[in-house]
DNA sequence: GTGTTTATTGAGACGAAGTATCAGTTAGTT
DNA sequence: AACTAACTGATACTTCGTCTCAATAAACAC
């Protein structure tokens, strides 16, 4: 789990300002548990400005504190990142993310690129489903 | 490739109107290549408002005419549909767009039945890159 | 054909998500 | 303390999509 400062210290080495506003953001994307809205971090700071919250979050996926994660609906939310991943299983429950075994990923690849003529750039790869805590918890909403 | 004829009067089979409107969206659906934004749809209709646009892609959506592809931004498009796929192959040069095999998909969810608690119950799949055309007219751009 | 019913339409207001602009502010440096 | 570039926030704007509602027109019965 990364703290507030050493984002902070993090950016400010690769040249970024140490401003209240941007503390406030990262504070503020440090709270949230699972996936969350840009909008759920409009909402939860006081003084930054709409405009300085979408700023701030493009940084901090620039710097791969925070990565992308598509919606069953096609609404993107965010999360805390792990590093290299963005492949996700999403609990439609309780709304946790854990990353998926590149290894499987990299199957997935290698099997298109003998099967295809394609050469694979890039991908979007997200599956949703229940947690084993939820499942626990509801059993009654197994899946069939 | 389905015929606009064909469309409307499975359509009308299942109860909808055949209208002009939704005529003229459907003929500006099967005109596209490739995939494609609700937007170049509005732009090409004449009569047609905005809203019915987005009425009869829902339609063509709800009765798998077309189906959803997703953008390496994250913005969603729309393509003709082959029957029960949603898994693409598209191209970041010519927009065009391939279908993956089932089979693939059913090994990877196999493995994460095995390999989590989660219960899977849906997902998004999408892979970016240059097909075997492109790639033949524009050798220099190759993927590393 | 005429009439009736109900689905459908399109204009336009609305909302969410994100970008662009720009004058004013402030962090970091000297 | 002064300077300067980075940053900020208010606000206007765009895009994508939904909602409302009065007007229209399919489909069907007669």
């Amino acid at each position: 789990m990364p703290k507030l400062e050493e984002i902070v210290q993090q950016l400010e080495e690769t040249g970024y300002r140490n401003t209240a506003s941007r503390r406030e953001v990262i504070a503020a994307v440090l709270s949230q548990r699972g996936h969350f809205a840009i909008d759920d971090i409009c909402q939860q700071v006081r003084w930054a400005g709409r405009a300085t919250v979408f700023r701030t979050m493009k940084l901090l996926q620039d710097t791969s504190v925070v990565c992308r994660v598509l919606l069953e609906n096609g609404n993107l939310h965010y999360r805390l990142s792990s590093i290299g991943h963005h492949h996700h299983l999403v609990c439609v429950e309780c709304g946790g993310v854990q990353d998926m075994e590149d290894c499987v990923v990299a199957e997935m690849l290698t099997r298109l690129a003998n099967q295809t003529s394609y050469a694979i750039e890039g991908h979007w790869l997200e599956f949703y489903g229940r947690c084993g805590d939820c499942r626990v918890a509801k059993p009654e909403l197994q899946a069939v």
